[in-house]
DNA sequence: TAGTGGTCTAGACCACCGA
DNA sequence: CGGTGGTCTAGACCACTAG
């Protein structure tokens, strides 16, 4: 009765069982086995199966509908409503992460990097003082070989020698702070809006000035909630597209007037 | 013990007890009386607090985490990560509901609309067979007098004839076919990229022919999981922003036996 | 009306955090 | 080490869907 029935992670620890419940769901759900559209069984005859509460069942099916594959109603069984897993947090927050669960060869250069003074808006986004120092760093990531995305980002003083110690053709910048300090981006918070290129924009990706480019800013916390840093990435027209889905239950996205007065 | 302690809905349904304790935690967030970076009290403080079990209180801080207003780890408190929610399946998939929730003077007008045969792609998408007949509708939405959106909509033909007794100048699409047929939009699959301004784009919204413009493509299906619509929404670059929050808690679950949230 | 999901309880044990 | 969240159980009742 120790045994998850799942096994165990790679890394040692041993997995919840409903996660194991779940990636079995999901795996039928994405080879077809449960077709889009029909109903997945009852959570009484899952629970049965798997040998467990109707409780661990409803957290493995939970999962699967925060990953937007299956919906539920009331009365109703549950049915699938896609065969694809929407985006994870890492494919959100790190380029290089998401480029590589796409199978793209990714690579990343530093195009300028220094220290200075925050300013009255960074301070606040950071949750520093107005004065304090922060790391701003200028960056070019490309999609095999291609230029794609221009990153501008703000690293909060604290952080700054462990981002300067980075090499700047690093891939990922994510899983270097990770292996270097241990820190872990826990949190983002992200807006999306289409912009014109600017001068250096349409330099360095090489497009026309005033083309459209994606953009996505963000804010990246700590488990603690300590901010990290905060980034301005711009996209060429066509390179990349954002994906969500949602349902009325559960929704992870807005919309915003242009005019948001903090992230400016 | 009848009463939830909440209240009912203004509908006359009476509300779950989970749901009014988190619009307590969540009034109390953004009064700032939990302030953002703060812990909150533990779960067998807020169960004796509100006077319920474990599992309630853990499916309405579920809701919160949902939101982006709070994060956990194991072994520690939850803290609070954010002060506003992002929230509302509506406020993606209608426009009308978004605005009219963020207090704008929306309005709409039709512009085309015909029946024609689907596309391969469409027939695809909209789970149709080659050559069944779609509606495909044309409208211009805008905010405030300002043009700010052109939408590209093709509907599946069994709801045409629904969305045809829509008034030309109707604000609000989902709500007229929710009232008339009953229709509910339960799930939505969006992809946003950013495009440049065409021919007939540049002429409806304004803007110069080449000019970025935020594009959100969307399916969007009932609860059954049957497609409804297929559309192309183009908005007028800094006129709208979208808005995500996540985090690296693959697990957007919680609780001992409900569902419920994500992200992103 | 039978079946199903939604809500809730009152326990239990574990892994992890912080002091 | 005590406190906390994460997981899990085995019940219960209700609201809703569907035949």
């Amino acid at each position: 009765m120790v045994d998850t029935g799942n096994g165990a992670e790679p890394g040692g620890r041993a997995a919840a069982r409903y996660v194991g419940i779940a990636a079995e769901l999901r795996e039928a759900i994405m080879c077809g086995e449960y077709a889009v559209g029909s109903q997945l069984p009852s959570e009484t005859t899952l629970a049965t199966r798997f040998d467990v509460s109707r409780g661990t069942v409803r957290q493995a099916v939970a999962l699967l509908a925060a990953e937007g594959l299956v919906g539920s109603r009331q009365g109703a069984r549950r049915i699938v409503v896609g065969r694809e897993r929407s985006q994870s947090f890492a494919e959100l927050n790190s380029f290089a992460q998401w480029a590589q669960a796409m199978g793209y060869r990714v690579s990343g250069q530093v195009l300028e990097q220094r220290r200075r003074d925050a300013d009255a808006a960074e301070a606040v986004r950071l949750a520093l003082q107005p004065g304090d120092q922060v790391l701003s760093v200028l960056r070019l990531r490309s999609l095999e070989g291609e230029p794609v995305m221009l990153e501008r980002t703000v690293y909060a003083g604290w952080i700054a020698p462990a981002v300067e110690r980075i090499p700047p053709d690093c891939e990922s910048i994510t899983q270097a702070l990770y292996e270097d300090v241990g820190l872990v981006f826990a949190y983002g918070e992200h807006l999306i809006d289409a912009v014109s290129a600017g001068v250096e924009d349409s330099r360095l990706l090489v497009v026309r000035r005033g083309s459209p480019l994606l953009r996505q800013r963000r804010v990246t916390t700590t488990h603690e909630g300590r901010p990290v840093e905060w980034s301005d990435d711009r996209y060429r027209a066509g390179s990349v597209t954002f994906s969500i889905r949602n349902s009325v239950d559960a929704n992870p996205l807005v919309r915003q007037m242009g005019d948001l007065r903090l992230m400016s």
